[in-house]
DNA sequence: CATTGACTCGAATAGCCGTTCTACTCTTGA
DNA sequence: TCAAGAGTAGAACGGCTATTCGAGTCAATG
C-alpha cells in the first residue's frame, strides 16, 4: 500500500511520529516547518499533502493539528512467524502491529509470532508474540533470534537460548524432546547472526486463532 | 494525589479521554463545550482550569488542543497481586499501569501480577501480568479471578480454571502438585464471586524483579 | 437578609492555524 | 534549448482558538 518515501519526507514523517509520542498531540504545520527548517507554511502543506497522497497520514481539513497516522503510533511491527523448533524462514506478516509500550522502544524492537513447542519449558507457547529488541550480541542464557546466513543473506531463523561454550555455540531449546543445535565457533562467526533477544512476551486468550 | 471530582467534571474528563483515544488528538475547548452542552468557551476554560488544579490534566498555555492527560491514556491499571496458589488478599499496587491496547477495552479491564506457580502448566508464571476482563460470569475452562466473600465483602482471591460440575464448582490449578478447590453449589452462590477472566498475559524479561 | 462560592453566559481580543496563490530555482530528460 | 516536474519562499485571508472580562444565577451558610 504505502509507496516508498524520499529522504526528506521520511524524516518529516519521523518527526511527526516522535512529536505525537512526545507531546500526545500532532504538531501544527508551523511547528513542523520550524523543526524541518522550512520557512513557509505553504511549503509544509505541500509535503503533508504528499504524505497523505501516499497513504502515510490522513488529514482532517481545516482542523488544527488535524493529522492522523495510518499506523498505530504505539504499535511495534509484527514482522513474521518464527519457529521455536527447527529453523524456518521468517514468514512475513502483512503490516500487523501489536501494542506494547511499557518502556519498549518501537524504533529498535519488533515482534514475531511463535510457532511450535520448542520453548515450552520456558513457558513460551505456540501462538505467543515474542517482543524482540534488536541487537547483534547477547549474553549466555538470553533467548535470542538466531539466523543462519546463506552466502551472506539471511536464511532460516530460530528462537533459542544462547550459550557460548569453549569450542562452540549451543542453541538450546526448552523442550526435553528436542536436541540443542551445536555450532563450531568459526562457523558461528561466519554463517550466523543474532537478530535480537526476547524482552517480553504477549499472549492473547480467546481471540481468533490464539493459543488457549 | 488527585482530589475527587464532581459528577460534571468527571464526565468532562471522560469525554476528553475518549476523544483522545478516538481521534488521536485532544479536543479544542469549543469541541468540549459542544459535547458537554456548554454555551461559552470561557466556561469550558473554567472547568479545564479546575481539572488542571486538581491534577487530572496539564495544559500548555495558548496552544490549540493543549491538553495532556497526567495518566497514560492507553494503560490499564495494575490493581495488585494475585496468588495462583492458595487464595490471598489482592494486594494493591501503587497506581501502576501497563500498556496493552490491541482490542483491550481499558474501561472494563485491569491487570494483576501473578505470584506463585500454580498455573505453571498453563504457562502462566510467577511475575507475569494477567490482563483481566471484568465479568461476573464465565464458561467452563476459563481462567478466572475468583473471590471468596466474607460477610458479603471481598476477602481472598485466587487465579484458577473454572469448571461447573453437577453438585459443585471446581477451581482447578494448573499444577499437578496442587489439589483443586471444590465448592458446593450453594456455597458458591452465596460466598463466591467471579471478578473477571484472563484475556491476555504479558511477561517482561530482564526487567527489575521479573521472571527470568 | 446578606454573603459567599460555584457555576454559567455572552462578548471581545489577540494570536494561531490551515490553506491558497504567485513567483522563483533547480534538476531531468526529450 | 525547452518543457515539465519537484521543491522552495513569501504574503495574504478567513476561520479557529485560548483566554479574559463583566455580569448574572443559584444554593448554601451565616
Amino acid at each position: 500500500m504505502p509507496e516508498p518515501l524520499g529522504e526528506f519526507q521520511r524524516r518529516m514523517l519521523e518527526f511527526i511520529v516522535n512529536y505525537i509520542r512526545r507531546e500526545g498531540m500532532p504538531p501544527t504545520n508551523r511547528e513542523i516547518g520550524k523543526a524541518m527548517k522550512i520557512a513557509s507554511t505553504g511549503h509544509v502543506d505541500y509535503h503533508l499533502s504528499m504524505l497523505e497522497k501516499r497513504g502515510y497520514i490522513v488529514r482532517e481539513a481545516k482542523k488544527s493539528r488535524g493529522i492522523k497516522l495510518t499506523r498505530h503510533p504505539w504499535g511495534i511491527p509484527v514482522e513474521g512467524t518464527i519457529a521455536a523448533g527447527e529453523p524456518i524462514e521468517i514468514f512475513s506478516e502483512p503490516d500487523q502491529t501489536i501494542e506494547v509500550g511499557h518502556g519498549v522502544d518501537p524504533e529498535s524492537s519488533f515482534a514475531l509470532v511463535v510457532r511450535g513447542q520448542s520453548m515450552i519449558e520456558d513457558h513460551i507457547c505456540d501462538g505467543d508474540y515474542v517482543v524482540i529488541k534488536r541487537q547483534r550480541t547477547c549474553e549466555n542464557g538470553d533467548i535470542v533470534v538466531a539466523v543462519h546466513l546463506v552466502e551472506g543473506i539471511p536464511g532460516k531463523a530460530t528462537l533459542k537460548r544462547f550459550f557460548l561454550e569453549k569450542e562452540q555455540v549451543r542453541l538450546q531449546p526448552a523442550n526435553a524432546e528436542l536436541e540443542p543445535i551445536y555450532i563450531p565457533r568459526d562457523e558461528w562467526d561466519r554463517e550466523w547472526e543474532i537478530q535480537g533477544k526476547v524482552i517480553a512476551i504477549v499472549r492473547h486468550y480467546g481471540g481468533p486463532g490464539r493459543a488457549a
